[in-house]
RNA sequence: GGUAUCGUGGCCGAGUGGUUAGGCUCAGCUCUGCAAAAGCUGCUACAGCGGUUCGAAUCCGCUCGAUACCUCCA
């Protein structure tokens, strides 16, 4: 059996997983900023790193997971204005940002549920870390790496790059970000154009501010993660995630001030999921188009056909490995919701299926298959999380769970040891590793007596031969969403869309 | 402009130097009162041009194209 191996940005290779204590993994993942509802794009790295969450925890890691809630104003560090996102929006919403901040990670919270996104161990606000923000601030000052002008704080990256590999993880070049032409505000109390700022003065209409060793003002971008990931996981911790777009400058900057304060690089392995395209063009803000989680769901948007649901959003999110580009389109979701229900029915069948009591297989080579793609499934997870392998491989069994029950498989061509193996396979990796579900749960068991009561009527119909009464039956109930399956026997079976 | 990444069959998307990815769609067949589902069969791709190699979609080079980051962004 192989071992876990995972795609380091760092060094930009895959490379074994070695937690820093025994069974033990730190796991930080950049969380969202909450002055705004959540959009598809921020679906895919909280998705990403649930299964990275899981996984570990699967593979019998102990997994303190860390996730930051971004609730400050230090949005816009050089912003032209200075004016905080959370402040502005604040005004033209006659809210309080605290107000604004709560409602949006209300909203935030729902999404990740209706994902069945596991919730981190530790959720850490940045207003809720200033203290330590500002400790880590007077200790970089404290060891010259960061200079103050006017209220303000600044992390000297010339005399950092002198000494540290800076810009290593996203591969640039110093020089070139020295030549940047743009001419921001604020820029020129800067010694130099690549230092970053710990901490914002903040101009009077600031909203969010706080009383600092250097005046009233706001942490910088970078420093949050920075404080909470050291406090809540060590000074070196293993897997801190992100998105790709955060590389740079958010990720080279908190290995710099981290380095600095606390004397080693923080991070063991950098994983950095890839963006949703739409139209080939990334979704974010900056291009206007942005899906809603919230339309998503309920299908009101202008480019979309039909709502989608949670689990179908996952399922097409983890059919792609999560370092390629994922490009949305209705056609690939709706392939992807019929590919879910597949997958599901042909589970949901398997845990009816009864055990052969042989060990003896019949038929030595489909049992051997079976047992290639089941431990195939652990192989490919190990192998920098390649869930799009796992769920092919689960679609390479589901004919033969569907041929076992059809009857063109024989029920003892596999051993019972196979058969047990294909059972834990499905259990485990479509449940508990992919964190899939399926698309209707029927939980009222009033509902269920009263379909039973109507399927037993149609069977009565269909032994007499009184097809139009059969169909009718059939056909009301489908125009309710109710789907009857004629099953071999006799047997119907329903599902509800 | 700089720095990266990528370019796979009708669509979406894995991938290893030599073997069928998988999903969706489409066509045919089987089962079935009909339907649906399911099973079986078919559709064989890797931007272009060179090179390395016994052999490359997979390694190298060039060309073309796309995207991302360089500014808030998952």
């Amino acid at each position: 059996m192989s071992s876990l191996h995972l795609y380091n940005s760092f060094s930009r290779q895959k490379e074994e997983f070695k937690p820093i204590t025994p069974g033990h993994v730190g796991l930080y993942v950049c969380g969202p900023t909450v002055s705004g509802e959540s959009h598809l794009g921020h679906a895919r790295p909280y998705i990403t790193f649930d299964i990275v969450n899981r996984y570990l925890q699967h593979l019998g890691y102990k997994v303190r997971y860390v996730r930051n809630i971004t609730d400050a104003g230090h949005f816009e560090e050089e912003g032209r204005e200075a004016e905080d996102k959370v402040a502005k929006k604040a005004i033209l919403e006659l809210l309080e940002p605290m107000e604004l901040v709560h409602k949006y990670t209300e909203l935030f919270h729902w999404g990740m549920r209706k994902f069945n996104n596991l919730s981190p161990s530790i959720e850490p606000t940045a207003t809720g870390h200033i203290i330590e923000q500002i400790n880590m601030i007077e200790d970089i000052i404290a060891k010259g790496y960061a200079y103050v002008v006017d209220g303000s704080v600044y992390f000297d990256v010339k005399k950092y790059a002198a000494g540290y590999p800076y810009l290593k993880l996203s591969g640039r070049v110093l020089e070139d970000l020295l030549e940047t032409t743009r001419e921001l505000e604020g820029q020129n109390e800067k010694r130099d154009k690549a230092d970053f700022a710990l901490w914002k003065k903040a101009p009077e209409e600031h909203i969010m501010r706080w009383k600092s060793p250097w005046g009233e003002g706001f942490p910088g971008w970078h420093i949050e993660c920075s404080a909470m990931s050291s406090k809540y996981l060590g000074k070196q911790f293993d897997i801190h995630g992100g998105g790709m777009d955060l590389q740079f400058p958010h990720h080279e900057s908190e290995i710099a001030q981290s380095t600095i304060a606390h004397g080693c690089a923080p991070v063991n392995y950098w994983m950095h999921n890839n963006m949703i395209t739409i139209d080939g063009r990334k979704m974010g803000k900056s291009y206007n188009n942005v899906i809603k989680l919230t339309e998503l769901f309920s299908g009101e948007h202008p480019i979309l056909e039909q709502a989608y649901h949670p689990m179908v959003i996952r399922f097409y999110i983890l059919q792609t490995h999560y370092r390629s580009t994922l490009d949305f389109s209705n056609e690939a979701l709706q392939a992807s919701e019929k590919a879910l229900k597949r997958i599901w029915e042909a589970y949901e069948v398997l845990k009816k299926l009864t055990s052969p009591e042989s060990e003896t297989a019949t038929d030595k080579d489909l049992d051997k298959k079976v047992q290639d793609f089941c431990n195939a499934c652990a192989d490919d997870m190990n192998d920098d999380f390649n869930t799009a392998k796992v769920l092919a491989n689960l679609f390479e069994l589901a004919p033969i769970i569907n041929g076992i029950k059809g009857g063109q498989i024989k029920p003892d061509a596999l051993s019972a040891t196979t058969f047990a193996l294909l059972q834990t396979t499905f259990k485990t990796y479509l449940e508990d590793i992919l964190g899939l579900q399926p698309l209707q749960q029927n939980n009222d068991s009033k509902l269920d007596d009263v379909l039973q009561l109507v399927i037993e009527m149609r069977k009565e119909a269909r032994l007499r031969k009184d097809y139009t009464a059969s169909d009718k039956i059939r056909d009301m109930l489908a125009a309710s969403g109710i789907l009857l399956k004629d099953e071999k026997g006799g047997e119907m079976s329903y599902t509800i869309e």
